[in-house]
DNA sequence: CTGACTGCAAATAGTTTGCATGACG
DNA sequence: CGTCATGCAAACTATTTGCAGTCAG
């Protein structure tokens, strides 16, 4: 089950935003697309419908809805751009810092069981895969908790 | 073990590219930092070695070092922009058909052995991960599959 | 009514291209 | 020496911002 039109507009009122003719059509747009869209395209297709519509209402709805978690931002290659001199072994992934940014690399992801059962349920033919963890390495987990600490104790003394 | 400079250079000049000594301090800098970075962060870091190499030689060299696998690109978060409806559950994944774009989603990911390893093997504290498939799917598979029929058999009728 | 929303135009950021000059091999 | 590489400026593309008019609630 996926977010309906409906349940995008009580969201969107729930909190705080206006539900529009413009984002309707855009919300419609974005349902009923199975494909992922890039800004662009949502708006190609929103003209269709509403030839006036401009694209900056489109950056300004879709802001919104990811940041209320409606519509979630893929990853599908290119533009991201962020280098890193590779490893010559085949095959790795990532285990980033959101706070410093390090990065730990790993080899083994173990996903061939997930791999085979997906093959097997779409049908589809699988070349690869993108696999990145995210987190707080030690030192800035440390830094972090440490300021919690010491925002604590602020509100304390206040 | 990661590619050295000398192996870099080896890579450059087997596949006729020169190696020039912006190129050579380009590389240098990839492979000193540890983390990633982007294309401008690659130019500032240049610029404290020899202050007359231009952001485009950045890019150009990216480019090729990319091309030969020497280096890998990474996904940081922002930067890809393309948007689908979001599921309401909590935590899925994309399967992405890389011929027609088309997105199959899974929810179950079965990551959380590899998850707990890799907190104890590095003391990161694990907040998510990004983790996608690409393939084709039946249709564009198969289609795929006859045009190459098609191909060869072009080649034994010329 | 009033604050949020919209469209336009302009600003900004990121990336690519054309071209004359320079240098690796 | 020829070819590929470089740097500059300009062209593009993608995204953001300022502003005055408009509209949903």
């Amino acid at each position: 089950m996926v977010f309906t039109e409906k349940r995008i507009e009580q969201a969107l009122h729930k909190h705080g935003y206006k539900v529009t003719p413009q984002r309707r059509v855009i919300i419609d747009v974005i349902i009923d697309s199975h494909e992922h869209l890039t800004p662009a395209a949502i708006h190609k297709r929103v003209l269709r419908e509403n030839s006036s519509i401009g694209l900056v209402t489109i950056y300004r709805t879709i802001e919104i809805l990811a940041e209320l978690g409606l519509i979630c931002e893929m990853h599908t290659g290119g533009g991201c751009r962020s280098y890193l001199v590779r490893r010559p072994s085949e095959h790795h992934h990532h285990l980033i810092c959101s706070d410093c940014g390090k990065v730990v690399d790993f080899t083994d992801c173990d996903l061939k069981g997930l791999e085979r059962r997906l093959v097997k349920e779409t049908s589809f033919k699988i070349n690869g895969h993108l696999l990145e963890f995210s987190g707080q390495c030690r030192q800035c987990n440390r830094a972090a908790a440490n300021k919690n600490k010491d925002k604590l104790r602020e509100r304390v003394e206040v």
